[in-house]
DNA sequence: GAGTGGTCTAGACCACTGA
DNA sequence: CAGTGGTCTAGACCACTCA
């Protein structure tokens, strides 16, 4: 049978149709973690298909975590271990003017030098190595939104040592200028100190959000970014990632 | 030229190959966001292979959102936007378990009644539905790890009525009942109020962690449960979805 | 040894869209 | 309207692994 596009019906892609199919066994519990699904040349029988429409189907549920495959054993029904989920981190000035207020940010300070223990602990960076530090308050309209404090490894990124920032916050800048890295988060629940509390303008111990990103670029870390909420006005939001459409 | 698998060179797959090709370019800068990708015909020809295997390549970079293709136009490296991480939120059991310490709950208080407005609203279901109402507490040795308020619609699962969660806490049960749902969580940081102070024996209005997550299976709703950890020992890690290994 | 998935080919037709 | 990606086929060979 030579391929010709969908004739009738709506034109879903064949692989999506099944892929659908076996979701919906998967998700509606019909066919329980442990369950074999139907071979690869069964499927391919039973949609009147090639085999490698079949194979394109199962890969991607293979990458969303519901099935597992084995050669000679076959595809199986995964466990769900994990609750694994995506979670999008907005740059911050999108993410408020997405919400409909004025962004604006002050820098609240600036210094370059080299790294203290501390701070080339944060960086993962060599002690002594020519750090840029910043802090700086964000604004929605006239109510603080966060506080962050930034290194910049001035090793990967000489050009920021004459940055100055007045028109665009730093996590802009770098993300113009170094697209792409990777990146490592840590989530956790603080406790407002003096300082914070008083470019918050919240009072003291309040509970703050705090999200710790270290970004790396080709394997060289690049900067350190501690960004603090306002506790209980900012949620972070996530969704399954098994189910719907992949990626974005 | 027909098909026979990798002779020298210790075979990786040729479409892992172009990928990995394409994405050192773009991890590494060389093709910066908006820089046309060559056209799978040709990459097919420098790479000497099919243009479906070069078509595989290309559709897993663009899952990971490295690139973006569009007809006539063709494939582009895409604008990093938001932070787009991976988060896993695993099993409480298995995680204390896994840092060591010995895992046990309590649980506080059990409630099979009729949903009140609030419960109905953060389950998702009709005022008035039959739910069960637990309270819970995580324990690792002797330490109060986490709080847990949990809502269980006995419309989506009976069986939990009768159910008295002595030997398997809660979310373990519901794992092994319903597997593979779809999930919203929401997190931010929250005081602690007098009960959630008394329980995880932490001082009133300390910060902790909130993990609130809503459970469907089948587009039903199935439970909602809100998880409260003690402010800054406990950490969400989270890693940069978009470079190494896809999904885990 | 036989059956499974893993990968690949050399075509093909189609749909979309930018020049 | 021409070039791009989107999908698909009907094979093929290979590697693995379970019976």
């Amino acid at each position: 049978m030579k391929y010709s596009k969908k004739t009738i019906s709506e034109s879903l892609p064949r692989y999506q149709e099944i892929q659908n199919h076996l979701k919906s066994q998967i998700l509606s519990g019909t066919w329980a973690p442990g369950t074999k699904v139907p071979s690869e040349h069964e499927l391919a029988a039973q949609f009147d298909c090639a085999r490698m429409t079949v194979s394109k189907a199962i890969g991607s549920l293979v990458e969303k975590g519901l099935v597992v495959r084995r050669r000679r054993a076959g595809t199986i029904v995964a466990a769900p271990r994990s609750q694994e989920t995506v979670l999008e981190i907005h740059d911050i000035q999108a993410e408020v003017q997405a919400s409909g207020r004025l962004y604006r940010f002050d820098i609240q300070s600036r210094r370059v030098g080299k790294a203290t223990r501390e701070e080339a602990e944060k960086l993962g960076a060599a002690l002594g190595s020519p750090v840029l530090a910043i802090s700086c308050v964000h604004w929605a309209d006239t109510v603080p939104y966060a506080l962050e404090e930034r290194l910049i490894n001035l090793d990967a990124v000489p050009e920021a040592e004459s940055e100055m920032f007045r028109e665009v916050p730093p996590g802009s800048w770098l993300l113009a200028k170094i697209p792409w890295n990777e990146a490592e988060h840590r989530i956790f629940a603080v406790s407002a100190d003096a300082v914070t509390a008083r470019v918050l303008k919240i009072r003291r111990s309040a509970p703050c959000l705090c999200i710790e990103r270290r970004t790396r670029r080709d394997s060289h870390n690049v900067t350190y970014v501690r960004l603090i909420y306002p506790g209980e006005q900012h949620v972070l939001v996530a969704r399954f990632q098994t189910h719907g459409a992949t990626a974005r």
